[in-house]
DNA sequence: TGGTTTCAGGGAAGCGCTTCCATAAAACTT
DNA sequence: AAGTTTTATGGAAGCGCTTCCCTGAAACCA
């Protein structure tokens, strides 16, 4: 049988008000009477009941997050630095992972009014004008990660300018055939990504030709985003294409991975016959000399953290939405090493 | 304000009982009664509130996992799992992640005590005597999984008979001179298979050289298990000997991708001038053709699920333990394809 | 010294549920 | 028709806390 704080109030011989003072760092309270119950509290292994504290205050010290079916390394990335600054915080995490789409709208239900937690977290998942507003009305504190909805807190990764850069510097190196592997178009920041990727061939007078754009099948709730997906859309890329594209900006690491498979087995070289620049800055990346755009993952979701936590406590910024931008690492899939070692030579 | 069970009592004009007894399906209500209620609920969206119904069930279907601060494929893959099939339990899952080893006796006390969940997960941590001897006393069902202890319910994968049988496979491809990558020897994990590796060349008559022995540099609370301490682990066993072994046996799949690194680095040729196996078998390892030990991942967070959901119904194994076999996975890092075709010519 | 303020502490009420007990009505008995 | 069982329901008690209100003692004031 746990013990509870009668229990402890009667070997304390105090009442369990005292006992909750004694707990709580109540200043109502003598110092001689505290350091008494904290010693019988010791004693007995009290420890408060989470839930029933939870219950009494009306405040749970829990965030709950809502994640997309996560198995690559944006998510354990994110996840693992939203961990650490709630942590940090003394909160506890709850997870909710979405692992078919259609079960989505009955998950941010439950979070919604099973009040578990006292703010939300939903990670790259898109939140419809209908939630939005049971969200509002609910009066929970929502943020929204690697998503935005424009009535809701939303912090991102400035997809539409890190893929213009992206292919911008394709661009620089000399390439002037350049093609797109992107995830599926279900995705948001798929949408964005093609779209900085159009705006800079647009920019700078390239055409952008619709058969060196291909489009990875969705598998369930992954967008496209993984090896697999990106091979196959390169192996269509080969067959229906006679002239090929002298670069490809690839959407997401993983996909660039499955690109670089296929290439290899065209017999492609890279950067040579076919330059790469991908996304995300995986941890494998730098292993295969993947040039790709690195997102400040870390950053975001401790950021994400900081602002839930600031709407916890009432703050209120109206319309917070902020992109976190992205930055071009240089490795060896985009040519441009090479290209610089042949000038210097 | 949100909408409590007596709200609905009051509107649908019964007892706060029969409100109650309507949502939780009990026999003892009329149909009709019951269907009116439903739908005044559902007017007035109400929901019950989850942490109200914990204390007042004493069950909280919410099951608290303690992870070390977890990055890599292993442990997202094993997370996926878990909440799959907690999700189809209708059970929860609130995640306590270690950051710091130093936090974690704190971590496993809150969650022995605070009692915010029905049962635990505890992944790839070891567990001291004392503790175990709490959460034996705390009636708390705990599973540990990719870790053991002789007196809590336990599922590793196989590891020593993995380790033995990649190097067993190693040796039949004809390889006498033998080294190992092992993560650092503070991981359970690390020391099984370092145990397997010397028992397999122990029973082929083969002698194990210390100097062919690299341990990795223990980050905090990786044990050495990723691609960077591969590689430096790989630097060091090339500057450290002038007759190199054949092939290596390397604990883990990240650290081989950064013993792959190493080698290209330094000239060697894989499979050719060294031979390699892994273990865990990423996602990657096909990617860049790594012959190793696949690791039956999501079967091992299902059981683990699985058993903890039992413990909690109050079956009670004695004294459960269980190996999950790793089962080698031959592609081109060990040479046997070479071998064979050589063979074959 | 008596009155006023301050400080500590006791414990009831309340958080939103489930569950049990009591009871009234309905359905069977004979 | 009266007695017995069954079924449905209302609502108090209780889950383990916090918080508020109240009281008694101590400290201060004139």
């Amino acid at each position: 049988m746990p013990v509870t704080i009668y229990d402890v109030a009667k070997k304390a011989g105090v009442g369990i008000g005292t006992v909750s003072r004694a707990i709580n760092n109540s200043a109502q309270i003598n110092p001689a009477t505290k350091a008494h119950v904290l010693k019988i509290i010791k004693e007995l292994h009290y420890q408060p009941h989470a839930l029933a504290q939870s219950l009494a205050r009306k405040k749970t010290f829990t965030i709950a997050s809502v994640v997309p079916f996560f198995t690559n390394y944006f998510f354990v990335e994110l996840l693992k630095s939203v961990q650490a600054a709630l942590s940090n915080n003394n909160y506890d995490l709850i997870l909710y992972s979405i692992n078919r789409m259609d079960r989505r709208d009955t998950t941010l239900d439950r979070v919604l009014t099973e009040r578990r937690a006292d703010g939300v977290l939903i990670f790259s998942l898109g939140v419809s004008d209908e939630y939005a507003e049971k969200f509002i009305d609910s009066q929970i504190p929502v943020v929204i990660v690697d998503h935005m909805h424009p009535q809701i807190d939303s912090i991102v990764i400035a997809n539409r300018e890190g893929a213009y850069l992206a292919t911008q510097h394709l661009i620089q190196v000399g390439h002037e055939q350049i093609g797109m592997i992107d995830g599926h178009l279900s995705s948001y920041p798929a949408i964005l990504r093609l779209e900085g990727f159009k705006q800079a061939l647009q920019e700078n007078h390239l055409t952008f030709y619709d058969q060196w754009l291909e489009i990875c099948d969705a598998r369930v709730g992954e967008h496209g985003f993984n090896e697999a997906a990106g091979y196959k859309a390169m192996k269509r890329l080969l067959s229906r294409n006679s002239r090929l594209p002298t670069a490809l900006f690839v959407a997401s690491d993983v996909q660039a991975l499955g690109v670089m498979r296929a290439a290899k087995e065209a017999g492609l070289r890279i950067p040579d016959d076919i330059a790469l620049v991908g996304f995300d800055d995986i941890e494998l990346a730098k292993f295969v000399g993947l040039s790709t755009m690195h997102q400040p993952i870390a950053q975001m979701g401790q950021m994400a953290v900081d602002h839930l936590l600031q709407r916890i406590q009432g703050v209120h910024h109206n319309g917070f939405y902020t992109e976190l931008k992205a930055k071009l690492i240089v490795r060896e899939s985009c040519g441009a090493k090479q290209a610089f070692r042949v000038q210097v030579e």
